[in-house]
DNA sequence: ACTCCAATGTTCGTAATACGAACGAGAGTT
DNA sequence: AACTCTCGTTCGTATTACGAACATTGGAGT
């Protein structure tokens, strides 16, 4: 390692992944096994997670405590964002009936901080952190369409574009002509790239300097929608979800600058 | 220490905690200042997090990146509880118009899963993952009301109950009471005891076995409503959320077992 | 019921890891 | 311009965390 690295940590960081949906009870070799560390490097760090609250056990099998939510409240509580944004997520999806979300941009995924869900079952749950690669999801469209070109190169260069589905778009060159579409349209679509069946409608959320800061969707199965009906019917409401947060967000911040 | 113990483990968690809401941006000094490690370490353990992705920097100032909540989210979507609770969180804010959140209990305190804001804007900011004493909340009493006479007893012992407004019930007697009635009438009423101004009601959620896992609860300003008008008003669709609530979970819990 | 096997969890001497004192760089003040 | 104070960085060392070896548990086979 070229810098100086405290290895230790990122081994204990890695046992906290150890765990997930499927499977939130791990024994201490599940965890070696998972982590590829030894039983014994495992079996430390899980009886220092214990210690620290972050973990419980049983004695014999491990799983998450609800204190590892403290780790991303610093973060989550010092965005204003998810705050501004909800209420009026909740009003958007009151009028449309479709779930609505905002996500931010993280290397090459989306990641969500805000989420409001109709009362439809879904198959996939999204929880706050859900990652989604961006280059087929349609707020990933539309934050990369807000990257200046030598990031867009950057992001391009380092990611291959994974196909998920038949239909998404893994070429550079096609992806960065649909970003030109995007960020002259000022919103974006994709149907079924990410997975089957599922379609979302993007729109970007910018700060007073004009930058990209988040986006804000709508998404649906697309048996229940057209691509021309999302259109028609989705995108004026989410255009003018995504400019009454950009207010709320200038405002906000403007009344920190001058308390 | 007498257990095995992972000391930058511990240092690096300290690190990510270092950063909060009102300073969510820090030097390598302020980071060592905050945890009390030497500025070495504190170096050593920001550049492993920036590494990792946790942590960004523009080479002066640290802050912390949308990865950190990857680190709560395995917990967030094992939880099958606050996918299950926010459509009917949703339908309550809307009937009621008062915030409802869903809260599990974490050693002593009570811990926000899932939270549906009322669109009035309010003092005190809380997200998923907030913490608040149990002891003066009515999340808090439910819960408590919901432990063992043993696990009652060792929270009693292992915690001093901290008057947080004049209000604050600090005697282990007195609280114990008011949990018998919490316990026999199934609902907990809190009167600004947490914060001047600040009036809760909660109801607790229960598995199959009988067990409070979980509360529910309504919170609202003391000027907007009485005790007598929130037992009136709030009360009934409030323990009526529960009820759907958890049998939305029991037979989520059913389909799991069975699927 | 007993033995054996395979997996789990734990111990402890060692070497690599992470430690912090000491150093150097940079900004603000007199 | 010289000084000072705080910041970030380096590097030899001692402590920390490492994993091979050992002990323990649970289950399959006879």
């Amino acid at each position: 390692m070229a810098e100086e690295y405290v290895q230790s940590l990122a081994r204990g960081l890695a046992v906290i992944r150890a765990f997930d949906a499927v499977t939130p009870e791990l024994t201490l070799s599940d965890v070696a096994r998972k982590t590829d560390l030894t039983r014994a490097a495992a079996r430390r760090f899980l009886l220092t997670l214990v210690d620290l609250g972050y973990v419980r056990t049983d004695g014999r099998l491990f799983s998450l405590s609800p204190r590892v939510l403290e780790l991303g409240y610093a973060y989550l509580s010092s965005l204003s964002l998810p705050e501004v944004a909800l209420p009026h997520l909740e009003r958007l999806v009151a009028e449309v009936h479709e779930s609505a979300s905002v996500s931010v941009l993280d290397e090459a995924d989306v990641v969500y901080v805000a989420r409001v869900p109709t009362t439809r079952i879904m198959r996939v749950t999204i929880a706050i952190g859900t990652r989604f690669p961006a280059h087929c999801t349609s707020m990933g469209r539309v934050l990369l369409a807000g990257l200046s070109p030598a990031e867009l190169d950057a992001f391009l260069a380092g990611n291959p574009l994974e196909r998920l589905t038949p239909r998404t778009v893994t070429s550079p060159v096609a992806l960065r002509s649909e970003l030109d579409r995007v960020r002259a349209q000022g919103w974006a679509m994709v149907d079924q790239e990410l997975e089957e069946g599922l379609r979302s409608i993007a729109a970007p959320i910018r700060n007073r300097a004009g930058r990209t800061i988040a986006a804000v969707n709508l998404s649906s199965h697309a048996s229940r929608t057209t691509l021309e009906s999302a259109r028609r019917d989705l995108l004026p409401p989410l255009l003018a979800t995504a400019a009454r947060i950009e207010a709320d967000l200038h405002a906000a911040a403007s009344r920190e600058a001058t308390p």
